[in-house]
DNA sequence: CATGAATGAGACTTCATTCAT
DNA sequence: TATGAATGAAGTCTCATTCAT
């Protein structure tokens, strides 16, 4: 049933690029086919449909992303310090998966309605507990502001942090850490000048 | 061949609507009629096509955006303050064109390619002229930091605005200036506490 | 949702046509197409897939068969006298129906099994209880013989009935009636001359 | 190209079996491999194509059909005893090949179309031939009763018989032969109970 | 202004078949 | 002999678009 699985990554690899270039529904299969140098009735032979390759795709980039999550979430790390690797962790999500990321933050919303992929709803609520969480803990903790709407930094920091995915290109001028590394500074100190 | 603007108006928002919530692709034109209560074939009585009702949305939503930023570029304001503005007025142009937006968002990069949607790339351009002028005013006039990647910071500012136009529901919480404010001080001051 | 009910009609019985002719599975949706004079895709604007085609067929064949059976089984007559009305009334829809009736001999065994079809199956067990309900009654009141396998009996009659709808064509030699009577004779007397 | 005959004899009674149970044109190779447990493409090692295997099943079966047949038009008996006998080797035949007779009976009619299945029409000639004559011998000699249309007799016998391979299983309650008395009882000397 | 019906291009998918290994 | 992978033709269905009424 699920044979050669280097040959699934290879397309998988390429139907996500087109994926991400294009847009889920904009792109035909023939593209992802021309893409793989093969004809489009052959890509039935490694995958049942079209959404069967965009499923694989996402939930393969989840399950990685979760993995990285769940190490920091786990580490006992103060907030500041958690945010700081999480924000790490995915940059270096965006720079492994980025054409994953792009499907994602594209489709995710939509997707979510269809049964199949009810599991992006779930990762999303998870997701939402972890960083949530860590902001309170870290407003809290006085770490962070307490003047802020928490959920309004919630999304100020999640979405600050994914739609980078749309504009990053591996090896580029900056590796992922030193981009975390300036976003970071920006989230967390601003980018004002601070009256010395 | 095109009378009555206000029935034109009408149907392109609920068109937007519908863009907004399945995407552009995914949306059908007899999806766009069922919402407008009437059937696919009598859209074409007002417009020529669906992607002319897509153009016909976007080039009003960047009009008005236009008029604002044009309005606050021209007002001869320091750089925090222009930003300040900037920030403002896009948020405003949120609460009132959020579908529009959303679609701009999701479907620009792509759309830029075709001829027809040129003016994607250009006010892109002019775009990025404007904030990356007035954040290099800022580094320049010592009001924001000159310890950042000035292009990385430009996209942490443009990103973190916009973003929010998949998030935000006109009506809710926080009124556009109230949520303008809040992510202000988050860009301009970070979400860290300072110490005292 | 269904306009035009005439049309439709229209449509069905070139569908059922086709489908007698060739097979279900072996009929392309353009060469209905091209029966009724228009292109495979224009279909689609009356019905929502071949299957529900077919569907339709084979519901309004049975619903018409059940009208006449049932009037049949409430007249109170002898066990003779309706197999005999059965009998004829089942060559009288096979003479108005007879593409439906060669589809539903050829297809409903594979049909039944899925949900869809699952009326077919119980039609076919109502069809059971109508007719062995009837022999036994008549072997009870000596009209029958008792020393044949009752079931094989039902099969006898029921098959002997229904195959000549592969051979039938309306308007030949023999009216519906004649040919009831006919069969009637044979079923009941046997072809055997019998001693006087 | 072909060896091992007995492999051939296997995968022919697997392919008739599935084609019997699902129809020749909805069965894919693919289930016929899955059935014989191997994959579609080994297939073509034994045959060469889907339509050689349905040709082989069926060829078969009229050769042994005819075998029968020819002995029994052979052997100088009267007509009713030429009847009983072909009724009973019609029997046996659906007791060994029911799979090609249920594949007979769906697609013999579409297939005889092509040139590749012409010998299923000319045996069908010959079967009317053979059955007719018979019947025709039979109420010359008065032993069949003469108020009967006679290709009407010719049709009600031959699909009495042919039917039960749509319902037969071997291994059943009755043997071959028994069912054949049956059978032969009911259209010889009808259902009815005669008065004495 | 809107409907009802149709067109035609093109999408996803299936499947018999081939062939190097 | 059988597998794994691919081909290419064809099938069902969708959809933007057109047009007479």
């Amino acid at each position: 049933m699920t044979p050669s699985p280097e040959r699934r990554r290879e397309l998988l690899d390429t139907a996500a690029e087109v994926f991400a270039a294009q847009g889920y529904d904009a792109t035909t299969v023939r593209k992802i086919a021309d893409a793989a140098g093969m004809l489009a009735g052959s890509l039935y032979y490694h995958f049942d449909s079209k959404e069967s390759m965009l499923d694989e795709i996402l939930s393969a980039f989840l399950a990685e992303l979760w993995d990285g999550y769940d190490a920091v979430l786990a580490a006992g790390l103060g907030p500041r310090e958690t945010i700081e690797a999480l924000v790490t962790e995915s940059f270096r999500e965006i720079d492994r998966h980025r054409a994953a990321v792009a499907i994602y933050q594209k489709e995710a919303r939509t997707l979510s309605a269809q049964p199949r992929f009810h599991y992006l709803s779930d990762s999303q609520v998870k997701f939402e507990k972890a960083w949530l969480g860590t902001l309170e803990r870290g407003v809290a903790a006085e770490v962070f502001r307490a003047d802020l709407d928490i959920r309004l930094t919630y999304r100020f920091v999640r979405d600050t942090v994914w739609v980078a995915a749309s504009w990053y290109r591996p090896g580029g001028q900056h590796s992922p850490d030193e981009i975390a590394r300036q976003y970071l500074s920006m989230v967390l100190d601003g980018i004002a000048l601070r009256p010395t």
